[in-house]
DNA sequence: CTCGGAGCCTGTCTGC
DNA sequence: TGCAGACAGGCTCCGA
């Protein structure tokens, strides 16, 4: 489940990859992961690529013209770099940029993944805060924290706050925070917010720079694996032992989706287990 | 405004 | 063994 740092890693390996060559044909294979008419970029040149939030993004110039295209690998999307001509062929491929020396292919098991583009970099890009970026700050954090009453994991899951976390992430950051996911939002003290804050870079920058995490789907710009997995400190290891005090590691579904916690490490109230 | 739930989608896993 | 149903979860939409 491609997340920031997921996106991250193929972005950095794209752009090298893909830098200076003209987009030569596109194809869409499965109309609906475009509203757009992705054949209007056939002449652009792809001019580097960087993540735009969760997205991959390619910057595309035509003489003075700009446009940013953004590839949202949503679950199950990959963007794939295959070096020298074709025919490419592979399943599940919906979409496919040929360039000078290679393609670039959207390929999406479930197809939840989309492709747009505009000449407005901005108009892609997700309206919360960048983790990743200087203004990430313990201030700005406790701001956007302000009075939510969400419980703190779901609100960390919101694009329009925080941009780039997803259930793996949030929950392992959590864990390294030892804060509840249950307490509200707001209710972190200032101590608390630059905890979080710190726990979010560490917790982003580490997997990062191992690639990403490969839990069952994610694939890298080249088709390798991410690295992180092992790191992983209560994400997927329900019943396993906490990795700092040796309690099992809990699951409980929260906003619908599984939650991993350590009830040791991180104490607070939760409902009761549920079956999901 | 916030919040919770349904729906999208399909490969894989579980249980009968 | 075979099949139905649960499950994974990022995001949008809708109703309370």
């Amino acid at each position: 489940m491609p997340e920031l740092p997921e996106v991250q890693t193929i972005s950095s390996q794209l752009d090298p990859l893909v830098r200076g060559q003209l987009i030569t044909a596109v194809q869409v294979l499965d109309p609906r992961c475009a509203e757009q008419d992705l054949a209007e970029l056939v002449g652009w040149q792809v001019s580097g690529a960087q993540r735009l939030g969760k997205q991959v993004g390619l910057e595309l110039s035509r003489g003075a013209d700009r446009r940013w295209l953004a590839a949202h690998l949503r679950m199950t999307g990959r963007m794939l770099w295959q070096p020298g001509s074709g025919p490419w062929q592979r399943p599940h491929l919906r979409a496919l940029f040929e360039l000078e020396r290679g393609a670039l292919l959207f390929v999406d098991v479930r197809r939840f993944g989309t492709l747009r583009f505009s000449s407005d970099r901005a108009t892609l890009l997700p309206a919360g805060l960048d983790p990743m970026t200087r203004a990430f700050n313990a201030r700005a954090l406790g701001k956007l924290l302000g009075e939510s009453r969400q419980e703190l994991k779901v609100w960390l899951l919101r694009q329009d706050r925080l941009v780039g976390l997803g259930n793996i992430y949030a929950c392992e950051i959590l864990h390294l925070a030892r804060l509840s996911p249950w307490r509200q939002a707001g209710s972190l003290s200032t101590p608390e917010v630059a905890l979080l804050r710190r726990s979010t870079r560490e917790v982003l920058e580490r997997a990062v720079e191992n690639c990403g995490t490969t839990f069952s789907d994610f694939q890298d710009a080249n088709g390798n694996m991410g690295g992180y997995q092992r790191y992983l400190s209560v994400y997927g290891r329900e019943g396993d032992v906490c990795k700092r005090c040796g309690e099992a590691v809990e699951r409980v579904v929260q906003g619908g989706r599984s939650t991993f916690f350590c009830p040791v490490c991180q104490p607070g109230e939760h409902p009761v287990r549920q079956e999901r």
